[in-house]
DNA sequence: TTTATATTTCGATATTTGTCGAAATATAAA
DNA sequence: TTTATATTTCGACAAATATCGAAATATAAA
């Protein structure tokens, strides 16, 4: 819970996870559409994945990032529950 | 979305917003069930007033906080489209 | 009006976080 | 096997954040 909300917790990481919804892509590809060096959306990624919000995969030189939208339910669960 | 997301960063803050799910509660009240000082528990607030998830209103010498639940709608509506 | 209680503000500090350039690693192409 | 491309790891640093004790503010009680 603690690190899914931290994962959420920045527009970059935020906006990773919206490109993402249109379809996989590599890190390189994501990080070209920020303005902020490849060590950091790398870093980004990470916090992502340990989120398991995204995963990864190995396809040739690349590493191909995937959205993941099912932890997002813990996330509202706890939000109605709230809102009850 | 910012601030929301900020605001709910913090597992004191979520706690906070748990306990006053319960009803309304004074500012030292909420401050009592934690182990950090009063000064920090009243920055928690602060944030959480800024988020719009609280709202105070003064009550003599009290300061009585309230659960908020509608700026929620804007986070699950943001998730719920990334699940689209 | 003095004293007690409730809460916030202030200033300082330790920790966490986002960022970078350089170096390391891994795969592909020449 | 050398060279190029893709990505991550490392070490460092600046900014943001959580926390505290002391002081300030406001209301209530004596």
């Amino acid at each position: 819970m603690n690190i899914l909300f931290k994962a959420l917790n920045d527009p970059i990481r935020r906006a990773i996870l919206e490109m993402l919804k249109e379809g996989d892509m590599p890190a390189g590809d994501i990080s070209d559409r920020f303005d902020v060096g490849k060590p950091t959306i790398s870093h980004h990624l990470d916090l992502l994945r340990q989120a398991n919000l995204v995963s990864s995969a190995k396809d040739g030189q690349f590493v191909v990032y995937t959205l993941n939208t099912t932890v997002l339910d813990e996330i509202m669960k706890w939000l109605l529950e709230l809102k009850k």
